[in-house]
DNA sequence: ACAATAAATTAATATTAAATTAACATCCAG
DNA sequence: CTGGATGTTAATTTAATATTAATTTATTGT
């Protein structure tokens, strides 16, 4: 059985490995390279079915190489889809129109990039509309520049809030116990006063919206989308 | 009864040893390894029921080894518990989701420790993730999201009822007494009054439905479905 | 090094959900 | 029927968290 073909590009050689690994698993014949212009190759080489291309990278970032493999009549209607952190500013790219078939937000768990790559190849043949990130829940964290997106928008917050947030955040629906918090967000050797915690969470709520963190009386905090 | 085994990984002798003897001392039976790789064969070996495994380490990183363990048939679904370094970024191990149950961070005092280990080996028995396959008519409860699912529908208990409930739910079918009640979910020296438990279980059956919970008159209650 | 500003923590009190008790009802074996 | 055991409902108490403001502690810019 020949199995469909995804070329992966990415910088970054965790994310080819971490995603690579998960496609394969799921059947998907990878190839994987970490510079645009050896990715326009290696794709006229093996015809790819899909293409996932990181945004930034060095060099020839993922629009231009995009473009190129745009350019090229042998491979030019190959599937394109970038991957992009979240937070970066994706209404750009789209602006550009590059001529992406899709749009991927990292970090991204594995089944729903595994979904997302089946839909796009199902769309293949269909020519159905493009997508642009559907998100699991609507606050997210950009770590690098220390922002919280809230439909969109951007939110700065201080240390502790954006520490305690994104402990929440690493494992939505999780229950998070005063202990666990103060070990994770505090450290150790720190004593901390009983409602330290509690101003913090208020001040999150003040800033998300209520419903985001619930409380749950004698064990503990969780977020919720 | 055997002691439940625990594999801890870490490349640091220092961080090994203290762990160790402070596993050892509250008797499971623990080994030990410096190095992922070495980890995954000694898993193989021994089949721990949890392994503890440091994030950052030379060679094979935590979450390369983790992903390996994930893959051999024979012991993917052991336990698997993160340890790193405070101020590493956890929010992006968990996001990438390598399929660890729990995260640590370090420096972590032993009593911590312990009842961090407990309360991800008590799991193991009690509810599961995400209800895949939930079977009607059927209860299940969350520890972790501290969530109860009845046919599919998510149920938020209080404290006392949520524990009270998981006891039941440990055996279903098995009577427990009050005494046995009172000793687990209230715990050895709290005195209180005769109708206390009463007043728990009407609260559950109000909830879950008057069918699941039974009593046993002059002995005590049990979970039947 | 200093003031200005923001962040983090504590303090004091209010609020609320949860747990318990109280008061009475019912059930069922003997 | 009767008495111990459990059921039920509402009232009460308690424990946990929420809230707001005041205070202390960091951080920043000059």
């Amino acid at each position: 059985m020949s199995n469909e073909k995804i070329l992966l590009v990415d910088d970054e050689p965790d994310i080819i490995e971490f995603l690579g690994y998960n496609l394969t698993k799921e059947g998907y014949d990878v190839t994987t390279s970490t510079s645009g212009k050896e990715a326009v190759e290696l794709a006229k080489k093996i015809k790819p079915d899909l293409i996932l291309l990181d945004v930034m990278m060095p060099e020839m970032d993922g629009i231009e190489t995009c473009q190129e493999i745009r350019n090229v009549a042998d491979i030019k209607n190959t599937l394109i889809a970038f991957l992009s952190a979240r937070g970066e500013d994706y209404s750009q790219v789209a602006g550009l129109d590059a001529g992406a078939d899709d749009y991927i937000t990292k970090p991204i768990k594995p089944r729903l990039l595994v979904s997302r790559v089946k839909a796009i190849l199902r769309r293949k043949s269909g020519g159905e509309e493009v997508g642009v990130d559907e998100q699991e829940g609507d606050i997210k964290i950009d770590r690098e520049k220390y922002l919280v997106y809230k439909e969109g928008e951007e939110l700065s917050f201080p240390k502790k809030e954006f520490e305690l947030l994104a402990l929440l955040l690493s494992k939505p629906g999780k229950v998070f116990t005063r202990e666990v918090i103060l070990e994770s967000v505090w450290g150790g050797e720190v004593v901390v006063g009983d409602r330290t915690i509690d101003v913090h969470i208020r001040k999150l709520r003040e800033k998300l919206g209520d419903h985001y963190i619930k409380t749950i009386k004698g064990v503990g905090y969780k977020f919720e989308s």
